[in-house]
DNA sequence: TGTACATCAGTGAACGCGCGTTCACTGATGTAC
DNA sequence: TGTACATCAGTGAACGCGCGTTCACTGATGTAC
């Protein structure tokens, strides 16, 4: 009955999904040009040909396996509640470092691999196709209508801040880096600070209220 | 006699180079994954066995071709002279892009893969492994003397900059940017001078020379 | 000057490997009547 | 309630492919005497 088939397809996604969650781990333990569909059947535990009933081919599977990786790093990002902007540059900037660090196969997913044809600048992120950037956006024109940020256009701003961060994990992840990891992320840090501190508004603001108007 | 062994030898060196030459041509083509012995040998016209005679194997050719790139890179930046060290980072950092765009495997071989294990933040750069790091913190050294530059180390300063187009050409190699070629230079341009503009001294040092001293 | 020999860049067949994917199948489960 | 049938997740052998590399070789060239 109902029941019955319910337990079908119940079945069928855990296989599914199983299938994903290997997919991701065989991503992060071999890279995308080592992923095998063999590797991946024989960690869950099935023949790969199995995957055939799940996914059309193994293009389809690391595309499911980059909208999953996708998902879970707009999860990251949406944990983070803060509301001053200064304060949520920083702690997306270390998110996005850290992601770089923790999965590297599922930030390569996500920032290296030119898959994601939608999320192209400027014009994609001015359609909101990238959820993150939409967020900078928004704190960047807030923070300007505050007059606590420097006046331009908000994208790229957001970009030059992206690239900062980016290039330091890219580099990072070449190699380029002998540090501990706490220190490599206090050079994130200070990197990020300087960033942030160069896009202060263009004159300091720094004279009193006039009292001449209000 | 000897004429006739240096014949023997040029033709050696001939041989040799070519596939050097067409290992990189065929490395630009299809990328370092799909990177073939049999490709390159067909380029050259060799059986891909000949190929042997001249390196020890696959990894050896990536190698000397690895080598090579990085020769290019740094003849790119040898070829710019200015003693204003500003003008220097700015026509550094759109050779370096501009090398990202032209030469992409050229690239990846200097910048992406993880093979110089000498060239490491911040021993291998402070060791002085890195001939254009090196270049870069002469000129901040410098441009700090003059007072140009705020103060800080001199290797953290050129990283920061480093990362910034770094991040920017990387996310140009994952396609990222739908705009023409001049207007992303552009683009880099723009951000480029951001950064500069925020390594400009604490202290403005806008007040007139005292005359006190001297 | 002539001949036997050494050198060595390049050849071509063959190897074993891992890969994505095909195909016909099995066997457990649920359904129809 | 019992039986014949449909469904479909998963199987396992086999395919063709491109790969790096092995091996014994060829044949042009230069050397020794």
């Amino acid at each position: 009955m109902l029941r019955a088939r319910l337990h079908v397809y119940t079945v069928y996604v855990e296989t599914k999904e199983r299938i994903l969650e290997e997919a991701l781990a065989e991503l992060e333990r071999n890279g995308v040009h080592n992923f095998s569909l063999r590797a991946v059947g024989a960690a869950v535990g099935i023949t790969p040909m199995a995957i055939y009933r799940h996914y059309r081919d193994k293009d389809a599977l690391l595309q499911a396996v980059g909208e999953e990786a996708f998902a879970q790093w707009q999860r990251r990002i949406a944990a983070i509640r803060s509301s001053d902007p200064q304060h949520w540059f920083r702690r997306s900037a270390r998110a996005y470092v850290e992601f770089a660090l923790d999965e590297p196969a599922r930030f390569d997913a996500c920032f290296v691999l030119s898959t994601h044809a939608e999320r192209v600048y400027p014009q994609g992120f001015r359609a909101g196709q990238s959820p993150v950037v939409t967020l900078a956006m928004e704190r960047i024109v807030t923070a300007q209508a505050a007059r606590q940020l420097q006046q331009g256009d908000a994208l790229e701003i957001a970009l030059y801040v992206w690239a900062q961060i980016h290039g330091l994990a890219m580099l990072h992840r070449s190699g380029r880096f002998a540090l501990p990891r706490s220190e490599f992320l206090a050079l994130c840090d200070r990197c990020i600070d300087r960033i942030l501190g160069s896009l202060a508004p263009q004159k300091p603001t720094r004279r009193k209220p006039t009292r001449k108007s209000t």
